[in-house]
DNA sequence: TAAAAATATGAGTAATCCTCACATTTGCAA
DNA sequence: TTGCAAATGTGAGGATTACTCATATTTTTA
């Protein structure tokens, strides 16, 4: 969306170099803790490469010696959530041997994540997306609302006794499915697409046709 | 992601003037051309303003005339296929009075989005959200995976005479559904985010533990 | 202790969005 | 027709910011 000098090859450069003395690596620390406040506070899209250099007490100059481009910073943050969370997940499901253990264990796995979204602000500016994009996703979203209002109506039609409210979650949330589903199918090859749509189709009938 | 002179405030401005003569609305139709083209081309995080303007044959201070930034383009581009899409929509569902109706209407309304999805360029180009955030997004994509793999386990475990692609497929479909419910629940407001969540939950446990 | 390797610096480069002062064309009333 | 206001057209330059690189300093190694 905007200017930009450098490289830009939709690679995720790992650091440009691993820092090995001491003092090297303190300094990434500081340079890390910087870059999540920062993000904390005004998201990642604002941050600014000279502001997280400045706020860490290290040149400009230093923070490109370890992180390639402005990403690898955010992902290095990302990839510590990330590792920490999946052997959680490891664990609650490791054991699950039955039915009503698997209701329970992915029960208690969606509250995790869901605190875990509400709560940490580098990965809620990740799962968030770009600023730039945020007011594109905010008439995305009406749009979605009044596809979903359609579904909504029908689904009133066919079941008035349930509750409204109800109605109008399960309507919305189906269609935001479904444009997931799509999302993923075309970032995936064609034929694992395929299996997600149908697959995808498969589940929302079944959500929409059961009372 | 990048460097910026201008403002950007995270609105949308509509056309900065209509243009209200015969002379101009050709002249934006040829600005909207070259921006489509491109677009299909490059992607819009890869088209520049410069070379839309070029391309339609016009100078770049005409394109800034009719249009305030750069999303404004694309959004007036992706605007007409939501008119179109939002009357297909309801008039699939418009006549739905019972549930076979319902499954009817919903399977073709899923196929032709997919289709929609899969040869739009434009729209296309909007769901599959900025180039910048493609590596990223890839690198979420196979932590997505090898969370799901573990939910995969399970289900293999739990249903050991299932087809495996078609468990991997479930699991893969209902992890991303979750991530996309928590993206959506800390999008809207916290109320209707929990509605959303527990919707998501009971959705996902319906078709996790149904055989 | 001297050479080599690692680390630190920040002014400068490059890239691109967008503005703005000024030129040109069009619509229209007298 | 003529004159004027509104609409439209222009493109050089302002502004911002990611990233580089020649050079200086510190640490490790032989």
């Amino acid at each position: 969306m905007e200017g930009r000098p450098g490289s830009q090859d939709g690679q995720i450069a790992s650091p440009r170099r691993a820092p090995s003395q001491q003092r090297s690596r303190e300094r990434v620390e500081r340079m890390l803790a910087a870059a999540s406040a920062l993000i904390a506070e005004q998201g990642s899209d604002a941050m600014r490469m000279g502001e997280v250099a400045e706020r860490a007490g290290v040149s400009i100059g230093s923070l490109y010696q370890f992180f390639p481009d402005k990403r690898a910073i955010v992902w290095a943050l990302a990839e510590r959530h990330t590792a920490e969370s999946q052997a959680c997940i490891s664990a609650a499901l490791a054991d699950v041997s039955d039915a009503e253990g698997l209701r329970r264990a992915f029960s208690e796995l969606v509250e995790i994540y869901y605190r875990l979204f509400l709560a940490e602000p580098v990965m809620r500016d990740i799962w968030s997306g770009t600023q730039a994009d945020k007011a594109l996703r905010e008439l995305e979203l009406a749009d979605s609302r009044a596809n979903a209002e359609f579904l909504t109506v029908v689904l009133k039609r066919l079941r008035p006794a349930a509750d409204p409210a109800a109605l109008e979650t399960t309507a919305f949330l189906v269609w935001q499915m479904g444009e997931t589903a799509m999302r993923l199918a075309i970032s995936v090859g064609r034929e694992e697409g395929d299996r997600l749509v149908a697959a995808y189709k498969r589940m929302a009938l079944r959500e929409l046709l059961t009372e």
